[in-house]
DNA sequence: GTAAAATTGAGTAGTTCTACCTAGAACAAT
DNA sequence: ATTGTTCTAGGTAGAACTACTCAATTTTAC
């Protein structure tokens, strides 16, 4: 049996001791090191080479999310499991993208944390339970958001505006947007100039950011 | 008590047949009316305003997906709820865009289907228990899509340049940028010209949907 | 069928951006 | 200590964009 190297970086002696407590009675768990604040952790997390490393995102130095992404840099092979009392959706969201394998939060069971972590070790993904409910709800509202508030000022486009305007976002310049669709350069500034007076908008920047935020690609 | 009216669009027999089954034994919910495609279902609901339609994706003449979106147009108090065979991500998206109040499988449960009328009729949301799990699988490789294909460019970029970049994604010119960080224009100009270069980039617009795409915002 | 809206095109000016160039100062790394 | 990178700043030129104006044609709506 192949036994899971386990690392924790916590700047509470308490977390670090729970986690101690409920890994001391697996076979196949082991805790091979700890450290106190980001920079220790990642010095010693290349040393060491843990399976899995279980992170704080509130630490001294080097925060957890930033500890995370440079472990993904440097030593991708070790999976990082968040380990936080933050039950808040951009924390979470924050860490998925930085590269972390799991989320859970600090009021977790034993059940769940140790099976977690051989999830992970597995090469899979954990997100405790309530980690899953609050991921869920944030990723549904927003989907929902962008419909409903911002409908009221891309529909005052015309359909050639948003065509036109989803070309500009797309990083073509009015010259070409214009043999893309037949028409002269002149008739795209213009078009360009009637969504921003629409958009109270100034700059292609603002028109690009709007078009994005808005769908219209 | 009050009873929950529902509605059921659905173009095989069957699936009326099974929704209304399921309903007939229960004292607060009843069944109002059915329709077998969409445009028939559109005018039936918006006359006879049932709390919560159940609908179908797939439909002769107006699928779900538009019937859902007609209706949080003309009819918002009428609440929906997907009732599909498609397990696939892009219809769960979709339907949540478009104003579905929740989205099931149709090898729901008896059980879970009546709590999600419920549910969604009291002004929830509700999603399946195979649909909540593939949503959550689908917004956190959503989430870690970008970071691992793209980490590779937007690292050739310096802080500062970063920084730049993310002011002009917000749509300042070289000139705001400029006063913003108390260097000149034609510092920011440079700036801006080096971060092209690096990106093989040559207009503002796809600087802009670069910075976003890339969370340099 | 007529009025309103959308699409097309251009004139003119001023501003901003793109793409090169050189170059000094500050800072980090070996 | 020296080399390399980053940040700063300016020169120059042409391209692109912004912001107005007007106007003809086509499409849509009532």
């Amino acid at each position: 049996m192949k036994v899971i190297k386990t690392f924790v970086a916590d700047d509470h002696a308490m977390i670090r001791d729970g986690v101690r407590y409920l890994i001391q009675d697996e076979v196949d768990i082991e805790l091979i090191g700890e450290a106190v604040d980001g920079v220790e952790a990642l010095e010693m997390i290349g040393r060491l080479k843990p399976h899995v490393a279980i992170i704080d995102i509130n630490m001294p130095n080097m925060n957890g999310l930033e500890l995370i992404a440079r472990l993904r840099e440097d030593h991708p092979e070790v999976k990082t499991m968040v380990f936080s009392i933050h039950d808040e959706e951009e924390y979470m969201v924050k860490s998925i993208k930085f590269g972390a394998s799991g989320y859970m939060l600090k009021d977790a069971e034993r059940e769940e944390f140790l099976e977690g972590i051989r999830t992970i070790a597995g090469g899979g993904k954990f997100f405790g339970k309530n980690t899953e409910k609050l991921l869920l709800k944030s990723y549904i509202s927003k989907l929902e958001a962008p419909q409903a508030e911002v409908a009221k000022k891309s529909n005052r486009l015309t359909k050639r505006e948003k065509e036109i305007l989803s070309l500009v976002a797309q990083g073509l310049q009015s010259k070409g947007i214009g043999k893309r669709l037949f028409i002269s350069a002149r008739t795209v500034d213009n078009h360009r100039g009637n969504i921003m007076h629409k958009l109270e908008i100034h700059t292609t920047a603002e028109l690009v950011s709007f078009a994005i935020k808005n769908d219209i690609i």
